[in-house]
Order: structure tokens, then sequence, then C-alpha cells
DNA sequence: TTGGGAATTGCAAGCGCTTGCGACCCGCTG
DNA sequence: CAGCGGGTCGCAAGCGCTTGCAATTCCCAA
């Protein structure tokens, strides 16, 4: 049904390999016939066959976008990003979610590429020197977003940086016992490796720089979720003596926290403070104060390092500063408040 | 480098249609055979170039999944289940963000679909009959979410009860003047013709059925976004004589007004009810009551919906029911209680 | 007028797999 | 013992496009 070069190739009074390189734009034909050629195309509504072409050609002009959960805010809202810039590249986007270890065993187990996509995306999965190397043996260029790896374009945040920021904001109003909610890989997270340990690092950063003494029983660690945080919450205010601020890894931390001070009967930010991490969609909504760190942008520039791959160019790796964004869920501790009073 | 057919054809000692076809489970080969060959394609590591299969069949295995706006959660939930069902059948992902007009347009204009995908999941987008029927022309099998064509597979929820029940939980409750934040297709929307109006309709029958008398100074129409949410709700605490409770038609609208009651100092539930409709991922942690309407499975039926109708199934809709989800957001109005107490 | 070379275009050989059809091998029936 | 039918396999013709290389045309300098 669809019409073919031949058809095309008759239309326009040439020959098939006119055709093929009229539409695509190869030089070396003359202009007159190219805009014949293009409309009579256009007259038949012809478009090349897709498979053909990438049998002819071994390319696939499609790139593979790698994550670990699909429906967690900051992997769609990195996929959507990337996605633009591919798709406006004229890559096709495909989706592979390993949410378990077995699809992700499965996934680097078997050449799933090959043939499939010329280069793979490869979000916050912390790969292991083999699986790299895996998906380069299936000829695909990778680039990587939250982690890096010799070789390999990617791009990522000084997350040390931002959690020592984090932590030095509420220090700054005064805080002197600052809990932490740490991202700990869940068995059965997919992630693989070592993940933002490099947040608690900052925070450990912030204390040491501000002459407090770590407390090895305010640092959580817990799965990445909003109810993993609102738990470690409650768990922290049982202490003893109890921290007056908390900074989480992520905001769904964050938003876990807050549910649980808020069940709990205290005022945020009157008599506890939090600050996230990733300004999520929702953030502002709470008035969540938290870290931005540019989420579309990682897979912006991600996309773009891709492509520069696909061209040829040499890997490279591109650092994101994370940005304190004050809302209003800091606040000097109390008892600064009432003494100040 | 990766070898071909004909390698594993030689050290299997069979012709390469041999190794075609056991390799493939075709009948007609005997058992020893396929053994043989599927132990050399294991040791030589074959995989069947995808392009060289996929002309020769004119099948790709791959689904398309149309989505008018990844990064909102319920479009990447409905993705991720719709994904895994997919991918367990062994089709691939193709993922496609109309996120403006234009991309909408231009990708109905050409047969963007045409050999890349054998079918497609098209979620929210309304799609006019040429839109579809395009689609079709395409070759492409198609299923909808949260919408219905004739001869389309689709799976939908009964978006007016849910209205009705979202709105009737806040009457019998003992609210009268219930306000009911919509969702209006933005200029920018790629959504496309109409939207949920059909929650609305449902809100305005559980006005009536309680003989309450619909106002339509309390029926706001909004972008689906946190801060429409916000500002809708600010409107309406400004009214002479403002609601004591709201339905949202989404919990991002929700989210908003929840935002903006807190800010004016109101309580929730105290001074102010509100529902809001998803069950978003973040609405246990904020306490929001809301009807959850099944996100996910929305996806995984509808991608078996599609796997059927690639495997022949005739067209098949789907209906499902939404139901409340009670949290800590609605309570009965100030003034009853005080009456009570 | 004529040879050289640049600019265009056509030829035909793939790209690697699938599949209709015929060949072949057996065990059996008549 | 000839012939038949079912079960297996191999042949070879595609699937529709790309591309190296040769052929043709045309313009210009010599």
């Amino acid at each position: 049904m669809p019409s073919l070069v031949q058809d095309v190739a008759e239309r326009a009074g040439v020959s098939v390999s006119t055709v093929s390189r009229a539409l695509r734009g190869v030089p070396g034909i003359a202009e007159s016939t190219r805009k014949r050629v293009q409309e009579a195309a256009e007259e038949l509504g012809y478009v090349a066959s897709l498979s053909a072409s990438r049998l002819a050609t071994g390319r696939t002009r499609t790139v593979a976008v790698v994550v670990p959960l699909l429906s967690k805010w900051f992997f769609a809202e990195v996929i959507a990003a990337a996605g633009r810039v591919l798709s406006r590249a004229g890559y096709d986007v495909l989706l592979t979610e390993l949410s378990t270890p077995e699809l992700r065993d499965a996934f680097f187990a078997a050449p799933r590429l090959q043939g499939r996509s010329d280069g793979a995306l490869v979000l916050a999965l912390q790969l292991a020197p083999e699986e790299l190397a895996a998906l380069e043996a299936q000829g695909q260029a990778v680039a990587l977003v939250g982690s890096e790896r010799a070789g390999a374009s990617s791009v990522c945040v000084e997350d040390r940086n931002g959690g020592r920021a984090a932590t030095r904001h509420l220090i700054n109003l005064g805080h002197e016992r600052i809990a932490f909610l740490g991202i700990q890989e869940a068995p059965g997270s997919t992630l693989g490796g070592v993940p933002p340990a490099e947040r608690l690092l900052g925070y450990r950063d912030a204390l040491a720089d501000a002459g407090i003494s770590p407390d090895p029983g305010l640092e959580f660690g817990v799965g990445n979720t909003v109810d993993a945080g609102s738990a470690a919450m409650a768990t922290a205010l049982t202490m003893a003596e109890p921290p007056t601020a908390v900074v989480a890894a992520s905001d769904e931390l964050a938003f876990g926290a807050l549910a649980t001070l808020r069940g709990a009967g205290l005022q945020v930010p009157g008599d506890f403070s939090v600050v996230g991490y990733d300004n999520h969609e929702l953030a502002g909504s709470v008035g969540l104060t938290t870290m931005d760190h540019g989420v579309a942008e990682q897979g912006r520039l991600a996309a773009e390092a891709l492509i520069a791959t696909l061209d040829g160019a040499p890997a490279a790796v591109e650092r994101l500063q994370p940005n304190l964004v004050v809302r209003g869920s800091t606040a000097p501790p109390r008892r600064l408040r009432a003494a100040g009073s």
C-alpha cells in the first residue's frame, strides 16, 4: 500500500538511487532534480521504509533510554527533557525500564540493544565496568546521568556541594542538631553500586566546617520513598535529644518528613526545619526549601552529549552545581527565636 | 562483528532457513535439530538482526506510546505499567511526547509511525476522527486511554461517577457550598477536544441529587497545574459567600488548593475540606482525600488490549470505576461542628 | 574542433533475515 | 515391491533501501 522508492523514481523520471540521494539530502544531485523528486515523493505520500534503510545503513537513528524507575518524577522529567532534544535531532526514543534486579541482569546478560539503537542514555544506574563494556560491545554510544565512568560521556551534579550547602543553610539559621535522611539502596533496587552518598558526605562536611561534632545516630539511610522518609522522621522524633532540623537527600523523603511532622503537631518551620533535594515539581506547593539541580537540564545536556558522541565527538563530562532554593520550610530553631524575642 | 545466521548454520551443519525456523520456534523442525541450532547460536552469541527481520517480516514488534506530557505523574505511571506488560510480551516501547500543538500537528500530518511500530497506545489525547484514521492508515493497531472512539480499543474510567462520588462525600459531611476546580484545556494544551468534563458533570449530578442549587460562580476551569489550583482557590476564598469545600478534578489542582489554604491560615479539614482526583503518589503524604482510579491498572489494561488487538482480537472497551479514598482533608464544615458541640 | 574533468545519474550488488515450494528420506500400505 | 504421505530441510527469491563505481553529459580551455 505505501508507495516505494520505485514509484517515486518512475514518477520523477529518475532512478531509485537518485531518489534515495535526493530525499536524504546527499550532495551530488542537481537542485532541479532534487526538487522534482521531492515533489513526486510528496504527491505519493512516500516515506522511506525504516526497516529497509536501517538494514542498508546499519544505523537505527534510535536511542535507548535506560531508567530504573519511570514513575519517579525525577526520571520522568529527565526523560522528557532528553526526549525533546533527541527527537528534534531526528532520533527515536526507546524506553527501557529496569525496575527489578532480574530485569537489570537480563538486560545486560543479552545484547538487548544490538541493532535496536545506536546509543544508550543511562540514568542513575551505577554501571559495573562489564555492564558498560557490554553496552559498548553492542555498538552503543553511551551517555550517563548521575554517574561517571571512564570513557563515557556523562552529566552529573556536584552532590557533595549540594549536601553541604543544604546543611550549611540550616547551620546558618542556628541549627545544631541536624538529621540527615539519606537514600540507601533497598534490596530490590536496581541502581546498583553506590548511589548519592555524596550528599551525605556534603552534610558531614558542613557539620565539620561549623565545628559541630557528627552524631551517627542522626544519619538515616532509607529507601527513596515518601513513606520511608516519614518513618525515619518518626524515629528521629523519638530520640532522647531529637534534632531541630533535617536535610533530606530527596524531596520525596522530605515530603514524608513533613507529613510526619504535621502529624505530630509540629509546626514547620516554627518547631522544625526541613530542606529537601531535587526541587521536585511539588516542592513549591508545600513550601519546601530544597536544592535545585536542574533536573530537566540534566536530561537536555545528556541528550546533547549522546548526540555529540554519536557524531564522533570524544567523551566529555559535564558537572552541574546545585542551588539552594529557600522557601518556607526553614527558619531559626525555636530556642533562638525565643531567646531573641 | 556480530555473527550472522550463516555462521550459526555452518556451525550447526544446517541451512540458514533451518536456523531461522529453529530459533523462532517455527514448527516443522525436528527437536534434535532445533536444540543443536540453539546451542550453536548460544555459543556464537548470535542474535538475529532486528532490522533484517523487520524488513523481511514487515512487523516491528514495537509499540509507540503517545503521550501529551511525560513529566506528569499520571502519564509516567500509566506508561510504566503499560511498558512492563509490553516488554514482557516482547514488544519494544517507543516514546512519543506531543507536548505542543505544533508537535501534535506535525505528528499526525506525516506518517510518523509508518514502519516504526505495529501499534500505538494513545494516552489522554482526544483524537479527532481523522487523527485516528491517520494512525490506522499507517497500519497501527491502536488502544486509547482516557477517551473512547468507535473501532478502537480503549480503557477509560467512569469519571462522571467519580465526580459525583467525590462531591457526595462532601455533601454527606454536611457541606453545601462546594466549589469545583476543573481542568480546562489551556491554549497550549495538546489534549485536544473535550477532556474530563465528565468529572464536572458528576459534581453537578451530586448537587442536584442533594437538591443543592448549582452556583456557576463556584465552578472554576483552569490549567491542570498546582499553580492554577492555587490561584483558583485564592479566588474562591475572596467570594462574598465563599465555599466550605472544594472538589478538584486532579490531585495537582488539589495540592495547589491546599497550599493556598495553608497560606491563608485556614485549617484543613477544620476550616475547609478538599477532595482531589487521581490518588497521586503524594496524595497520601499530604493526607488528601481523593478519587482513586487505578492509574497503573489503566496502563496495564490498555497494554493488554493493544496486544490483543495486535493478535487480531476485535476492539473492546474497558470501563473502570473510581473509588473514594478518604484521608484527612475532609470533615464536616465548621458550622455543623460548632452547632454539634 | 576536441580532450579533460567536473557534475550528475544509473547500475547492480549488497544489508541479513524470512518463507513458499520443492526435494528428500522413511516407514507403511496395498 | 512399488507407491504414497507425513515429516524435515534446503533453495532461492524476495523485503525496500543504500552506495561504490562506472557511464553519461556538458562546459570550457587549448
